[in-house]
DNA sequence: GTCTATATTCCGATAGAC
DNA sequence: GTCTATCGGAATATAGAC
């Protein structure tokens, strides 16, 4: 895989990630890495190709994450706590995650970029529903509420305090997922 | 106050909480209305201007809906209920609330409605930490985080779950908030 | 006071040079 | 295979007509 193109790739989600997909242009790209904008149109013949890229490389990113937490055993505490700290890195990097940057412009997406961001996240919260499920059963969480629900509420939480957080910045993010998790405690 | 000035200000909220601010254009605006994008400029110079009184009308929405609640006497747990319902509502609408479609949108944002942006988001924080301190004191609520915190859970679940269901439709936002609320519960 | 004709800039995208 | 020159159109905004 060329080089130019994972250079494309990484400012494009950092610009989705920090101004929004309808913010930014494929001058905002090529201006930085000094080429013209035209060339962005090689790797990527229009703005729906790199978008949904870029939501596929999260998709696969966000799998491996999955499968390496299984191969070291992780129990639910941990695979929770694996998946927060994504936030917090985001948080300190001042960036927003895909779901939550890409959300809120959903109907003015392209419908393969939709596909794709539907697709993630169905898997996050697929995955985040069964080890509420699990970590219940084995007496590691409590909590009343349906668990797919649940799933909901604590990504809807991770999602949007990134978002908040960036309008108001003197919230102390660290002490917000404290209190997430703080909540399923037994 | 003109009919067409408030006409323009409808329209231009119903387009930042369905395409996004970014991706709204005055034309979307006068061609709904049967003028031209340009007679827009006579009651909003530039899109700044469209955008911070957007922002403001909905502060003084907000606080009108306080005093209202403080005149009949609501305890906490019919405050936040009412304020659910706001979220109920928006959801039947498919719309965004404006904190969860212009927060992405921050750093593209003019400065002016930043301001109000960032005030809109305090004011309804610093609300809703004083029901929940409030409600717990008087043993309505339950719940061991600091308010503080807690308001930012409750606040980002509404917001971000307004995102995750336009994501994925079926997802049933009565129980969502079902969750949000049987956490608070004695 | 209200709106239109028009300017200007920037966007995503195509055709073609190297 | 990689990139540049350039297009057509849409965006915000100004100047001026009614």
């Amino acid at each position: 895989m060329s080089i130019t193109r994972e250079k494309i790739m990484e400012l494009g989600e950092t610009l989705i990630r920090t101004k929004g997909y309808n913010a930014f242009s494929y001058q905002d790209i090529s201006s930085e890495l000094g080429i013209k904008n035209a060339a962005i149109h090689y790797y990527f013949p229009s703005k729906e190709n790199l978008g949904t890229s870029i939501v596929r490389t999260n998709i696969q990113r966000f799998e491996e994450m999955l499968e390496n937490m299984h191969s070291r055993g992780f129990d639910e505490w941990q695979q929770l706590e694996t998946f927060i700290k994504i936030y917090i890195k985001s948080h300190r990097e001042q960036k927003l995650c895909i779901v939550g940057s890409l959300g809120p412009d959903f109907n003015t997406l392209n419908e393969t970029t939709k596909t794709e961001l539907v697709r993630m996240t169905e898997i996050i919260l697929k995955w985040l529903a069964d080890i509420l499920t699990k970590g219940r059963d084995k007496k590691l969480f409590f909590f009343k509420e349906d668990p797919q629900n649940k799933a909901v509420v604590i990504f809807s939480s991770l999602v949007a305090s990134l978002q908040l957080t960036r309008i108001i910045d003197r919230l102390d993010y660290k002490n917000i997922y404290q209190s997430i998790t703080e909540n399923l405690k037994p």
